[in-house]
DNA sequence: GCTTACGATCTGCGGGCGTACATGATTTGT
DNA sequence: ACAAATCATGTACGCCCGCAGATCGTAAGC
């Protein structure tokens, strides 16, 4: 009886192998709104629920915090963010999306929803599921 | 009735997340044997079937070829590969594992795998293999 | 033989990223 | 009031990567 697990590539190959797919896949989506790959993650973390720091929102989406600011300042410009500083504290800026952001992020999700879609059509309702469950619960959250 | 499928993370961002974690299960593992991570992959695409070309290898591991040489050379002063001018073509430089490169690389990989039992540890067998068998099917052959 | 094509290698460019450090504004603890 | 901590920001360094030539040796077609 041959054993499957053992001939399979590495978790680490495949996994890489899936990322490229999904990045050259939503690539294209991306561009069509004119979004970043870092702006669609800080939209995608805002919309889940405004932050109180900038570095908040960098622990939150795994970036540098050195690294973002270049991002915020250009959603910001295109007045898909608001950063107001906070009046309780005057240090912190806080971050939401405008409606107009807010409104530009359903749609990209939507896209990147649709070329994952594509990617998963091969799939039985059942093995999608299973593996979509399986990876949300091996996927850790940020600390 | 709700809808998982809505408020589940999109799946790059899920796979991202599953690809740091492993990166960071597996850099102990590769450092134990003072293996870097190109080389580790280097050694695995060697193990499944010796390369014919430098190009050859690096389209199959998805690296650049004027990346790999140093890797290579590094491989060779350690005597884990060969790499030999073909006879019959002295551009091309075949190569292969030297024994003492396979049976490092058995090692690497027994603890890598062990890592990445780790990681699934909280699976049930029957998620387990289901998540393995689909994520093969969608991580694609490089060309 | 001569031209063209191919493989390996080296070098340099530009981009992305992480890290460290410095600064200025502001809050907090004593 | 004063010192220490915190937050956002800017700057600079180094690393890794993909990509584009340029070179050299070799092979293949005419």
């Amino acid at each position: 009886m041959p054993d499957p697990d053992r001939d399979r590539p590495d978790l680490g190959a495949m996994v890489v192998r899936l990322g490229r797919a999904l990045i050259a896949a939503e690539r294209p989506v991306l561009a069509a709104h004119d979004v970043s790959m870092w702006g669609y993650v800080v939209l995608s973390a805002l919309a889940d629920e405004p932050m109180r720091t900038q570095a908040a929102l960098a622990r939150a989406i795994g970036a540098d915090k050195t690294r973002i600011i270049g991002t915020l300042d250009e959603l910001q410009e295109r007045a898909l963010i608001e950063r107001e500083p906070d009046p309780e504290d005057r240090r912190v800026r806080l971050l939401r999306l405008t409606p107009v952001g807010r409104q530009l992020y359903a749609s990209v999700r939507t896209g990147v929803r649709a070329a994952e879609e594509q990617l998963l059509s091969g799939l039985t309702s059942a093995d999608k599921r299973v593996f979509l469950r399986v990876l949300q619960q091996l996927s850790p959250e940020p600390d």
